[in-house]
DNA sequence: ACTGTAGGCCAACACGTGTTGACATCGCCT
DNA sequence: AGGCGATGTCAACACGTGTTGGCCTACAGT
């Protein structure tokens, strides 16, 4: 019973997942929740739909194992305080641009409750704890972290699911220079006179 | 055969269609395309699922029908021009909160491919025709409209759809002055240095 | 009162879906 | 070699879907 790693122990069927895995994100991706079919990712793997529902359960749990998405956010703590709008912007299109699982994610989110709910979660956590250490006032940070999402969400938006054509045309360089400013606003401007005042 | 009005006449069924319509809307709206069940919209309008089809030929026509939005944009020519961002935005947030057509197409571009051939529409002749009387190079304004575009259906995307509690928790003024100079921003900042300048 | 037509309902079809269980086969361990 | 769990295949189930055609009912025109 004792071998050397008992739970980390590389199975024969690894390369199977991986394929359903990377299978599903595409189909995902493209179709969305609703129209990706298990049938398809299967085809696409060249497996049997039954494997699927053996190594992840259901629908739901394939595309929750398929959804896991690390932003990757950079410490911006060691960012320079006037150039975080730019090295934000930069990085969510060098992202994405590589890797389709957020449009997967963001696709899916517009249907399912569950990705909707998941979309949430990586930037509360992740945005949101990004954001927290490059703002001054901590009790902005969430507010702040959610006007970045806006825009960021917009772009992947109108470029990689609605394909707006001068959106789609504009090549990362140009998107930095125009979005970047608008998140170093969102970041580092003084909260607008509040007539209402919250917290 | 000759009745006063042959074309307009007011047929008997005009209320069912109307009450098949805005199910309809409803449940695009919160579902989805593919979600939406013609069966459950018909049982939202207290119709047989039949009647739809009769009327709306298919899931697609009475998507179409459903589907036909008008932002009704102001004429942004008679917009003192240090204030189209907080116009357009406040118009746009206004617009929507009152009328959830936008957010079924939205969520409804996401996975179905001619529900997003409508959004590119929509955005394409509307916002961009808006845009074009308040630009001073008309070359820049299809650009500029899809950075508006993008930053104004992020909002829509992150509060009606993805429901992120800080862009939710906003209300509408706070919204307009975050966000309302952004938009201005997009209009009428001159070119960013372009490095392979382009049209 | 009779008839034609529009409005409406019912039952069914054909299809694709997620999911399941029974059966075959491969490869490691003793 | 023999046994046994992990891998994989096949066929089917139960269900919900968009869509269709037949039938009933009410009302307008004569």
């Amino acid at each position: 019973m004792d071998v050397t790693e008992p739970a980390t122990r590389a199975r024969r069927s690894d390369a199977t997942r991986a394929a359903i895995l990377r299978a599903a994100r595409e189909r995902f991706a493209t179709d969305g929740y609703d129209r990706a079919t298990i049938r398809a990712i299967a085809a696409d793997a060249r497996i049997d739909p039954s494997m699927v529902m053996r190594y992840y359960g259901s629908k739901e749990g394939l595309f929750a194992a398929a959804a896991e998405f690390d932003l990757r956010l950079p410490d911006l703590a060691e960012v320079p305080p006037d150039r975080l709008g730019e090295t934000l912007t930069r990085h969510f299109v060098r992202r994405w641009e590589a890797d389709g699982t957020l449009v997967a994610l963001l696709r899916a989110a517009a249907t399912n409750p569950g990705a909707a709910e998941r979309m949430r979660g990586v930037f509360a956590d992740q945005l949101a704890a990004a954001v927290a250490r490059s703002v001054a006032e901590p009790a902005t940070a969430a507010r702040r972290a959610g006007l970045v999402a806006s825009q960021i969400l917009g772009l992947a938006l109108t470029r990689y699911v609605v394909r707006l054509p001068p959106v789609v045309d504009l090549d990362p360089e140009e998107l930095t220079a125009w979005v970047g400013p608008t998140i170093q606003r969102y970041l580092t401007q003084p909260l607008p006179p509040s007539h209402a005042s919250g917290g």
